[in-house]
This record gives structure tokens, sequence and C-alpha cells, in this order.
DNA sequence: GTCACTGTATTAGATACTTAATACAGTGAC
DNA sequence: GTCACTGTATTAAGTATCTAATACAGTGAC
């Protein structure tokens, strides 16, 4: 897990969608139990206030479970987990050809646009 | 130009970014002028003080110049624009293969997943 | 029972962003 | 010269975010 922050952006928001990366791509498999909210803290270098609030909403999102006093594991709804994997990954999409018809690109010419670079190294 | 804003990043960002892709896509044709700090404060729906920090952002950027008491006008580099065109694009693409990535998608799979959905009305 | 660990809650301070209400200097039309 | 328009600057207030420093209740190992 890689804890990079942009100051653009809430650093919560950003821990959120970090490990919502980590749990649909498998980093954090179904039913493995994550690290406290203060170890969690410290990996990332924030405030334990600021993980906290984080999972908070991943709990919202049924991502993740807690047990009160023992600390939280991943959800085990594997299908849940696929659905938003699904999903993001759709609006990955969207988010691409929206960006590029704003700078007056088509789908078409965005998808080979996109389609030249596969091989890339990056 | 349609001004919507999501509260997740700074206002002033988002203008930045919306002026930036007029300019970039031919909305806001080279040499042409801008509208007064004022009109686009009203027509975006925020304060001028708000306005005025974005269009400052945007010189700073060369893509507008400022005639210090007879308003703005979009840069004449049509090689610049251009070329920060391009740029764009190539940062797009690259966010798209960089967020499939953290989702345990391959960039192959990522291409064919995006293909696969350029004739989708959205 | 004690200790070390869980999640959770509260208070206070610093910072950034946005809005609001002004003000000032320069330009161009009349 | 006056007026309406430019960009720019300043001050104050409200809000959201993050950090810091604590505190409390519950659990499990020993």
């Amino acid at each position: 897990m890689q804890w990079e922050f942009t100051n653009d952006r809430a650093i919560s928001s950003q821990i959120v969608e970090i490990i919502q990366k980590g749990i649909l791509s498998g980093v954090y498999p179904p039913g493995s139990s994550l690290p406290s909210v203060r170890v969690l803290a410290v990996e990332a270098g924030v405030n334990p206030n600021t993980m906290q609030k984080a999972l908070a909403e991943l709990e919202t999102q049924g991502l993740v479970r807690t047990q009160r006093n023992s600390g939280r594991t991943v959800t085990n709804d594997e299908r849940l987990i696929m659905k938003l994997k699904e999903q993001a990954a759709a609006r990955y999409v969207e988010q691409y050809f929206t960006h590029m018809q704003s700078l007056g690109i088509t789908r078409g010419d965005a998808a080979s646009t996109l389609q030249s670079q596969v091989g890339e190294v990056s």
C-alpha cells in the first residue's frame, strides 16, 4: 500500500479511495483483517482521527466490518466486491471519455489514442 | 460553458480546469477576448475573488494574457495550445491506466474494456 | 486482576478556501 | 471632465479539514 497524497483534495477522501482499491483489487482479500486505526494512521503518516474518518466511510459502504473491540475486517461479500469493482471500472472508462470530449476529442479518437499507448512503459 | 462544481475540491481549481479545457478545445479560440472577471463570476455563480484567483493561475500558465485595464484575451500561441492539449490527452490516458491497474486490471485488459464501450451512448 | 490492545469521542488550534463588502487606479466613450 | 467599465487589493467572517492531546469502554492473554 503506497500512501501518497496530493493537497488538492481532502486526505481522508484519498485514504478512502486507496483502501477501496486495495479491497477491490484483492490486496486486502475478502474476510481478511485490517490493521488497527492507529497502525494504519502511522503507516499513512496521518492523524488517527483522519484515518478513523476514512474507515467509518468505508464501513457505511459495506466494504468493511467492525467488531467493536477487536478490530476491522474486509467484508466477506465477494459479490459486492465484484459489483463495486465493475462499477468503478465503468466509471473510469466514462471519466476518460468525458475528459477527452472536453478537449474536443471524439470517443472514437479517444479510443484510438489509448489503443496506441497500451504498450508504452509509462 | 457549463459551470458545475463538486465540493470535494477547491472551486477555483475546478474553474481553472474548465477554462483550460475551453481553450484547449477551441471553445475559447486563440486571441479571442474573455468576459471580465465580474461577468465570469456571475456566470459561474461564484465570488469575483474566486474567479480572479483562477484567472491569475491561467495567466501564469501562459494560456491567458491580461491587458491591465481592458480585459483578458486567450493567448495567440497556437503551438502552446496544441502542445498543452497533447499533454493533457496523454495525462488522461495514463490516468486511466493507473486507475485500472490499481483495481488489478492490466493495461491490455483496460484497453479491451474501453474498446468495448466506444459505441455506448453513456 | 492487570495490561495491552481494540474502536470511539471530545476539545482546541492551525490552515485553506470561499464569500462579502469595499476600495483604488487606469482606460475609453461620450 | 464624467461615467462605466477594466484588473487588482484588502479586511473580515464562516466553513471544512487536519492535527494534537486526551479520555473512555470493552476484550483477550497472561
